[in-house]
DNA sequence: AAGTGGTCTAGACCACTCT
DNA sequence: GAGTGGTCTAGACCACTTG
């Protein structure tokens, strides 16, 4: 196996478990499994890394406890997806005022073009490397809510286009996985409180300078790696934010 | 021990590390342990309830994971507090744009009244129950940035006053686990985009009309108990509110 | 009945803190 | 060195799913 305990001058210690999840995560980034599929199962893996089933059993619970892995008791373990009804919409927490709430999806717009200084950044690509952007408006019964813009890297997205995204049924981050392999585990947003422009307000159909949830999502795949910039303005007269704290 | 299988029709297994879990709940709850101090041993708890170290292990665990406790290597495992420098502000997401951004507070007001309904409903009062209402400024720089209405129920907070909220440093959350033994571990927030009425608009110094970030919290303690709810209004020009999404 | 994840145990040893 | 939490093992048995 090649464990040890450690660089010799290194954090000093890096448990089993530890090391076995890296493996593990290594897999999923590798496309060794794919989403919603199982992976083997905990004797499998302890066999093939040659530890105990208790060992595996940990990775995997850290892992579950990110959200890479899905336990079904009896069943498997299988790799998490934004496509499944139970987790849908699992990175969108607007809740409406009263009832249900499912939102209608109407695109706008998904063009090609060279990426801004700004968006380069925060997607740790450079200032002029091709880029896609999406928008596109959420609606509940009807009214439009969520006004979106949405940055993607060119290169892994390459074959994306307006017919594909108006074909796929379900959330965007379904369709990355499909169709181009790219998982969003993770993301961190900035929250604002703005005036609309004009362009929102014609959009989103309120007055102009009504005050508008910004929402500035970043998210990052397999090696934190960022791959999406997303700014969402929402309408908060029906709808709100929900957080929980812990 | 008394542990079973779970009841006749009841929701058919409740594993013995549950009730542990369960168990030491209720003994923090009943105040066997304070804030900050640490709980018996690993092998001290196993003993006391006839299971193995590895059964309290995992209802240590989850706790640990739920912020109810802190492990500590070598040392041992502490009741979490929200007094302490590492954790301080657990639940304020509000980030500045630059700078470290460490916030001066400034009391408004503390007074007794009658819960008006809305209030009561969600604190699980009876409407016309008593309450202690505070209000706040916390300022950045000299600027303000929040303005804080927070309710908490009057059978709780006997000895609330303007002058034990201004003697005491540190966060609020603090105070009311040193003081009434009152420890939130657990909020939900309702986040929307508000104009600033004429008197948000003068205590945070900005025009009638701006843009504000509304959020509703409701706090909760230990059985779910409702025991706080605070309104505040941040003015997010130079702060941000932030958000990690798993 | 076979295979999966889930629970529980008992014991060994390691890493860290404090005295 | 003694006491704490942290890791790892091996094995038994339980709960759930599928054939």
């Amino acid at each position: 196996m090649g464990v040890g305990t450690g660089t010799i001058v290194g954090p000093s210690f890096s448990p089993l478990y530890a090391q076995i999840k890296g493996l593990l995560i290594a897999s999923l980034q590798a496309g060794e499994w794919k989403a919603g599929e199982a992976i083997p199962s905990e004797l499998d893996l302890a066999a093939r890394f040659g530890v105990s089933q208790g060992t595996v059993r940990k990775a995997i619970d850290e892992m579950a406890a990110d959200n890479l892995l899905v336990r079904r008791q009896g069943k498997g373990t299988f790799v998490a997806t934004h496509a499944e009804q139970k987790v849908q919409y699992r990175f969108l927490r607007l809740m409406p005022d009263e009832g249900s709430g499912s939102l209608e999806r109407q695109l706008l717009d998904c063009r090609r073009l060279r990426a801004p200084a700004s968006v380069a950044r925060q997607l740790q690509m450079r200032a002029g490397d091709q880029m896609v952007e999406v928008r596109r408006l959420l609606k509940a019964e009807g009214k439009p809510v969520v006004l979106d813009d949405i940055c993607l890297p060119g290169d892994l997205f390459k074959g994306l286009t307006t017919e594909r995204l108006n074909q796929y049924r379900g959330p965007f981050y379904g369709l990355f996985e499909a169709e181009f392999g790219v998982h969003m585990i993770r993301a961190q947003e900035k929250i604002r409180a703005l005036p609309a422009d004009a362009e929102a307000a014609r959009l989103l159909q309120v007055p102009v300078g009504t005050p508008l949830l910004s929402v500035e999502r970043l998210s990052f795949t397999y090696g934190d790696k960022p791959v999406e910039l997303r700014r969402g303005l929402y309408h908060t007269a029906s709808h709100f934010y929900r957080n929980e704290l812990n």
